[in-house]
DNA sequence: TGTTAGCACTCTTGCGCTGAGAGTGCTAAT
DNA sequence: ATTAGCACTCTCAGCGCAAGAGTGCTAACA
């Protein structure tokens, strides 16, 4: 897809959407004009809103009304146009002064944590437990039975053992089935359930061990997703204002809708705040709703993700910095937890 | 207030309450009598339903429509009509099934019951973690320092000790404070917030006595919700088809509210199932909802409380049985749990 | 006296119409 | 490339109107 934005597009597109988010009222050409004091006219600017519009960026809601930001438009804008953007000092501070207040145990630093979010994003939040890494990928086996049906036996690292069948759509031999796993232990030791499907492309047009691979994956995936269990939630009446995010709270619900989204989600790589806008196609339930997570706590040793969810209309600069910075101030208190965990160790349980 | 209902119009209400429950549609003469095939005309209907309207079991939204139950409609209701329901075979067999599928633990169970009765009653759920019995009184002390101001300190069985100012109409001598602490160390003695609250009429008319009570009540019952740690809740989905129920999601959210109700609620000494009908008053995010709570667990040893919480408009024989139905397995769990807990006491934790 | 039939009255609800307003897309001029 | 002008489209609020539902009242009836 050509992405040529010129500047101008570039600029009128942004100030469409920061307007939209005040407003939530669809724009105009002449709104825009007057509001921002454009040199000019109304006219040039509705060129570019038609240009922008077939693009996907904009849309209309029906012919005679102004345009608002489609998904695209809004990531546009998040990846390209934000800029970086820091929480005002005082917001900072308020935040601050919050965690200073007592020294907490964690599961009410989390519950304060989850608090804190969704004061200052007007929306709900959720922050899960500080949990080991991920498991990871150690050893695949498969067994060739009878017919189309292959036994897979998967090792992860910690000694865990799964089981499962899968179904060819023809009968390979066990030699050829070796061979495939082989390959996969070669290439894929120690490697995360996200690691694996981002190497996945390696795989082109072999499409068993494309397909064995999907499977670990997912396989992985779920064991993954069993561990989260402490979730802290707040701000969920925030959601209930708006129409198109009420069934987002389906997804706050049901913990393993929750583990499904966040285990996609942070576990790809990229350290840092992510932003899922609409749903990205593959959850219906967020449509209209954006979802901004962060790990944090200490990477792959020790960690739990922390969300915003809201509308999409939303102000992204202020609950993406948000999200960072009350991440960070966990991630420290994970660090002192887990170190006083270690140094107090050996000295045994009290209760 | 006279309570003198007729044979008819208890009949009346009955149908009525019934009839809207299942349509959600204002109730006329002529569709009661229909529906029902009642052996009057519609006409003596109205005029019963004038009286029951009078009475405030009945209101119209507007004169030319129907009418539907009031708040004390739907308690005259539940109190004196609904009678004893007994959930049908077929859903307890579902409910016991599920919870006969595995062996959980406590967190398990917890998680289960919350799902189990979302689903049975369309509504929400809330389950607490069992806990020891409610904070008694052990002994209080009052000091006067300055002016009006006095320091209340409390004891609580378990060796607990708290702090309050409490600041008095008029200033008094420590003699006539010592006087008043003497009277209710005497009086209440091992007694619980609520039952305190209970036999408050006792201090008719001695101002001091009854204030210091009720702030001695307050003060255990802090103590008390503070304790609500874990708590599961499930359906709150199902609050946000309904416009009325959606702002007692906010009961559910803040603990402290829920605690407040919960406390209020489940702690009157009554056990069984209670129904609190458009918060009755007090809270004022319930109104249009209603909560069906229940203890479980072994009373005053280790309980917790469970509850559904829907629409006023809701099937209430269905729900109130089975809240009952599910404290009475959630009971026998605790039982369990706690045997086994104290059998395993000495043998220390592993992990 | 309690019950019933009849009837006028009230109020909501849905429908269709209309005019105002906003914003667009196109064309021709700069 | 930009702009002014203009016709066009579509929503939305307001209005009136007729249908429908349910009531309250009165007078007749058992």
């Amino acid at each position: 897809m050509p992405e040529g934005l010129s500047e101008r597009q570039e600029q009128i597109l942004g100030l469409m959407v920061r307007a939209y988010i005040e407003t939530g009222q669809p724009v105009g050409s002449k709104t825009l004009v007057e509001q921002f004091q454009l040199d000019v006219s109304p006219a040039t600017v509705r060129n570019e809103l038609a240009v922008l519009d077939e693009l996907g960026y904009l849309v209309q809601l029906h012919t005679s009304a102004g345009r608002i930001p489609t998904e695209s438009g809004y990531r546009y804008f998040v990846q390209r146009l934000l800029g970086e953007f820091e929480l005002p000092v005082r917001e900072q501070q308020m935040i601050r002064h919050q965690f200073h207040q007592a020294r907490l145990d964690m599961e009410q630093w989390m519950r304060l944590a989850a608090a804190v979010l969704a004061r200052t994003s007007q929306g709900a939040s959720v922050i899960t437990a500080p949990r080991p890494r991920p498991n990871r990928f150690k050893h695949v086996e498969l067994i060739a039975t009878q017919g189309r049906l292959v036994l897979m036996i998967l090792v992860l690292y910690g000694g865990d053992v799964k089981q499962q069948m899968l179904t060819l759509a023809e009968p390979l031999e066990q030699e050829r089935l070796s061979a495939a796993a082989e390959r996969l232990n070669r290439f894929f030791e120690g490697r995360s359930a996200a690691e694996m499907i981002a190497r996945i492309s390696q795989f082109e047009g072999q499409d068993l061990e494309a397909d064995v691979t999907r499977l670990v994956a997912d396989t992985i995936r779920m064991a993954d997703a069993r561990d989260i269990s402490d979730v802290y939630r707040d701000g969920v009446v925030n959601l209930l204002d708006d129409e198109g995010t009420r069934q987002a709270v389906r997804v706050l619900e049901e913990r393993t809708l929750l583990a499904d989204v966040l285990s996609q989600v942070s576990d790809t790589g990229t350290s840092g705040v992510q932003v899922i806008i609409g749903g990205e196609g593959r959850w219906e339930e967020l449509k209209d709703c954006t979802f901004i997570v962060s790990r944090y706590g200490a990477e792959g040793d020790l960690s739990g993700e922390l969300a915003v969810l809201g509308p999409t209309r939303m102000p992204y600069g202020r609950n993406i910095s948000a999200v960072r910075y009350v991440a960070d101030i966990m991630s420290s208190f994970v660090f002192d937890y887990y170190v006083e965990r270690s140094l107090l160790a050996d000295r045994g349980d009290d209760q």
